[in-house]
DNA sequence: CTGTTAGCGCTTTCAT
DNA sequence: ATGAAAGCGCTAACAG
C-alpha cells in the first residue's frame, strides 16, 4: 500500500493535520507526538509529495530557469551563482533548455508556469517585444541574466557590453596596435553581437583610428567559426595589415589562434587575440588567452537574490532597469605591446 | 480572478470534464464545443496546472536527472543525448546537481521523487551498498549513465573503462613508447580512478613493459591537477625517461601538456600525450590532443530510452546490468611515434 | 458526446 | 495542542 499522509497519520495513531504540522511547523505539536510522527515518517520513509503540497498551498518553492543551450559553455559559470544563490535562500530549480529557439523558449515560460515556479531567470535571446507582451501576461515575475529586453523594462543583470568591447579594443590600442581586426557576432544579435561591434568602432573612433571592412569578419561564437571568420581575415592581411583581433567570444579567439597557428604566424608575437567572456578554457590554452571577464558568477546571484526579492513581494519599481555589473581585462599570455620605433615606422609608411 | 480549468468551463458554457476532454483526448469532443473551448483558453491564457495533473492522474510525464556538477564539462555532452530522447519520447527533465557529495545525492533522489518524476538517470558517483539500498526502496526505476553500481545491479551505461585505459596505453606502446608516465585519477574512485590505472598496469604487464611509481601520479580530473602532477612526474624524468603519458581525462592531459611546454619540453616531439573523454576543449588546443572518445551523448540517448521502457513496465531482468557502449581512440596531433631506431636505441641502454 | 462526482495528497481554517 | 472538514485544480470512472 503506498505510503501518503493518511498512512502515516493511521500508523501513527493522530489525524493527518498533525502530521502535516510536524513537517511544516512542529513547535506546535506536542513533543511525544512529533516524536512518535517523525518515527513512522522514519520507518515508513515517507515522502510528501510536493505536488499536492503546492496545489494547496500555492508555494512550491522553486524558481524556474531558462537557458539558451546547456551546452554553451557560459552556462556551467553562470549555473554557479544561481546555485549558490537558490541554496542560500532555500529555493529549487527548475531548469529549462529553450536551445535559442522562440518556440521552445515561449513553452519555456509556459512549462515552468504550469509548475507553479514563484519566478523565472532568464538568459538566453533578447526580448523582442512580442516575447515581452507574452511574458507581462504570466504572472510571475521574471529577471533577465546577461542579456535584455527591447523596451529595458524588465529588470536585467549584465555587463555594459559597449563599454567591455571599447575597453578591450582600447586595450589593444594602448598597446601600440593601430590595425585592429575584429570577429564580431551577428549584428542582429543585440546582446553579444551589435553592442560588441559597437564597442569596437567606437573605440577605433575615439583614437581616430581608421576603420575598414576588410578589418572585421562574422561568426557564430563557436570555436569554427572563429577559425573560419581568421581565415577571411588573414587573406586580406596583406591589405590590411593588422597587428591585433578582437573576437567577439573566447571560443572565436581560441579558433583564430589556432587559424593563426596554420597559418605559420605566432600569437602574440605576431599578431595579439584578444577575446571575450573568460571561461575557463581561456586559461587552458597556451598562450593562455587575455580576455575580458565577465562576472558570470555574480550575475546568476545577484539576478536569483533580486528574484527572491520581487517574488516576497518587496519590488521597488526604480529596479526595473539595467543592471550593470562590471567586467574586467584579464591579462595573460596573447597580447603583446608593440616597441615604440616599430610602432612609429609602421605608422609612417 | 485567477484562471482555471473552472474558469475555462464556465466561459464556455460547458463542464470541466469536457475542458480536461479537449486538453487530454479532443477526438472525443464535438469540433464546435472543441472550438469554443479552445477560443476561451486562447483568450484567457489559461494554463492547465501541472501540479493538479498529476496529482491527479499520477503522470508526470517528467524524468529526473541526477548529475555531479552542473560545471563538469561532460555534462554538456551527456546532457545533449538525454535532451534528444526525452524530447523523442515527449518527456520532460527535472535537473538535479548533486554537487558530487553524499548527502546531497540522497536529497536529489528524494526531491525527484517528491515531484513525482516517472524515473531516474543517475550520472554522479559511484553507487555503494548503503546507497543502493536507498534507491530500492525509492519506488520508481534508476537507470545509470557513466557511472556503475557496487553489484551491478542498477542497469548501467558507459564504456568498458579498464579496455578504453590498456586501449590508450596500448596504442602508445604501438608507437614505439616504452617508458610510459600515467596521470590516474584518485585510486578510490572506482568508476574513472581505479579502472583506467589498471587498464594502464594491464597495458604494461601485456607488453612486458615494467611498471614504476615513478611513473605515476594522482589528481582530481581538473586542469590544475594535471599541471601539478605533471611536474612531480617530470621532477623524475631523469630516472625514468618516459616519452608519453596517459592522462585518465582531457582536462589532466592539457594540464599536463601546458606543465610540458613551460618546461621547455615540446608536444609530441619530446613527450606524446593521449587524453581521456574527448571533451570539446579537447580539439581546440593546439597540439590537438589524441584521446579516447567516449559516446557521451549515445550512452545519455541510451539510458533515458532504456529508463522510458522501464517505466512502461516491459523490463526484462536481463537488462539489469552494465551496458558497454564503444570507445574509441581519436587520433590528434599529441602523439608522435618514435623512429625504430630511436627506440632500439633506447631500449639497449 | 457530455455532465456529475469522487478522489489525488496535502494545507489550512475553524472548532474544540 | 489536536482533529474535522473544506478546498487546491485536475483526471477518471460512471451514468446518461
Amino acid at each position: 500500500m503506498k505510503v501518503n499522509i493518511k498512512r502515516v497519520a493511521q500508523e501513527a495513531n493522530v489525524s493527518i493535520s498533525t502530521v502535516s504540522r510536524v513537517l511544516n511547523s512542529p513547535e506546535l505539536v506536542s513533543p511525544e507526538k512529533r516524536q512518535r510522527v517523525l518515527q513512522v515518517i522514519q520507518e515508513l520513509n515517507y515522502q510528501a509529495s510536493e505536488l499536492a503540497r503546492g496545489l494547496s498551498s500555492k508555494k512550491t518553492q522553486t524558481i524556474g530557469v531558462i537557458i539558451p543551450r546547456v551546452t554553451s559553455f557560459f552556462f556551467n559559470e553562470l549555473y554557479r551563482g544561481i546555485d549558490v544563490a537558490v541554496k542560500e535562500f532555500g529555493m529549487n530549480i527548475l531548469l529549462y533548455d529553450c536551445d535559442s529557439n522562440l518556440e521552445r523558449t515561449t513553452h519555456g515560460f509556459t512549462f515552468l508556469v504550469r509548475r507553479q515556479v514563484e519566478g523565472i531567470i532568464y538568459a538566453s535571446q533578447f526580448i523582442t517585444e512580442e516575447l515581452y507582451t507574452f511574458i507581462s501576461r504570466l504572472g510571475v515575475p521574471v529577471i533577465l541574466a546577461l542579456t535584455e529586453s527591447f523596451n529595458r523594462k524588465l529588470t536585467a543583470f549584465k555587463v555594459d557590453e559597449v563599454r567591455a568591447a571599447f575597453d578591450a579594443v582600447s586595450y589593444l590600442i594602448a598597446r601600440g596596435h593601430h590595425r585592429i581586426a575584429m570577429i564580431s557576432g551577428p549584428l542582429d544579435n543585440f546582446v553579444a553581437g551589435k553592442t560588441r561591434y559597437e564597442g569596437y568602432r567606437m573605440a577605433l573612433n575615439q583614437h581616430n583610428l581608421p576603420f575598414l571592412d576588410d578589418c572585421v569578419a562574422f561568426g557564430g561564437y563557436r570555436y569554427e567559426d572563429g577559425h573560419r571568420a581568421m581565415r577571411e581575415l588573414l587573406e586580406k592581411r596583406n591589405d590590411t595589415q593588422f597587428t591585433a583581433l578582437f573576437a567577439a567570444s573566447d571560443e572565436m579567439a581560441i579558433g583564430a589562434m589556432r587559424c593563426a597557428f596554420d597559418h605559420g604566424l605566432s600569437v602574440p608575437q605576431d599578431i595579439s587575440i584578444i577575446g571575450f567572456d573568460n571561461l575557463s578554457i581561456a586559461n587552458m590554452v597556451t598562450p593562455k588567452l587575455t580576455t575580458v571577464s565577465q562576472p558570470f558568477e555574480q550575475i546568476g546571484f545577484e539576478a536569483v537574490r533580486t528574484l527572491i526579492r520581487a517574488i516576497s513581494g518587496d519590488i521597488h519599481e526604480s529596479d526595473s532597469s539595467n543592471h550593470y555589473l562590471p567586467h574586467q581585462i584579464i591579462e595573460r599570455e596573447s597580447v603583446a605591446s608593440r616597441a615604440i620605433e616599430e610602432v612609429a615606422a609602421a605608422d609612417e609608411r
